[in-house]
DNA sequence: CTCGTACCTAACCACTTGGTTATCTAACCG
DNA sequence: CGGTTAGATAACCAAGTGGTTAGGTACGAG
């Protein structure tokens, strides 16, 4: 799989969002991650390694924690795909190209 | 499932976002669609489904064709959620992040 | 009316996903 | 040593995904 699927594939799912969100604080232990939800130990385990394997977090060793720690390289490959797209989500954009698109037609 | 889920998701798939890219050349019909694909009609439509229900794009009825056009707007919300970490991506605000990390260490 | 085209639905398949419980390892603490 | 805590792994399950083929619907053309 592609590096960009991966990445939008592990932020499809609001747990792991919320994982990321918490990891903007700086790292946190297994535990400590698991404790806003409801949720068994191995099921917080699996977001993690969807994650660890999009690349989105690192995960240490100390002791006998893994502490775990947010990597944001893969979400600039996102926020660049959608940039691409912002003429056509913003009106104003569309209306112009409205026009161009008449234009062009006149012209031809 | 929430909307920003939903959306990436859609987004998830290499095949669904070659058919987003296509309709930022304008309105296609299924056909025009799944030309570039070596893949049954029935999987094109799936994939149209899974777009329609994100609300990356409405479909219309002219005749016996059933027209796609892409609806962006779910791509502002992503692109918003991604913006939220640029600091994290970006080197030189990593290294701010940890003088500013250090100075709060001497401090306290 | 008949034929071909565009598209959808239904049924099916293999594989993945998101969760569970039970069990295991590794490390610290007494 | 024995007990507790952090965490991973394994096996399992229900539901979802991405594809298929077969068959059905709707429309335009001859």
């Amino acid at each position: 799989m592609d590096q960009l699927s991966a990445t939008f594939a592990a932020l499809a799912d609001p747990t792991r969002r919320a994982i990321l969100a918490r990891l903007t604080d700086g790292p946190a232990t297994v535990k400590e991650l698991s404790e806003p939800f409801d949720m068994s130990g191995p099921a917080i385990s699996k977001h993690l390694r969807v994650l660890e394997k999009a690349g989105l977090i690192t995960r240490g060793r100390e002791a006998q924690w893994r502490p775990c720690q947010l990597d944001a390289t893969p979400l600039k490959e996102v926020a660049v795909w959608a940039e691409n797209y912002r003429r056509f989500w913003d009106a104003s954009y569309a209306r112009l190209d409205e026009l161009l698109t008449e234009m062009k037609e006149k012209d031809s």
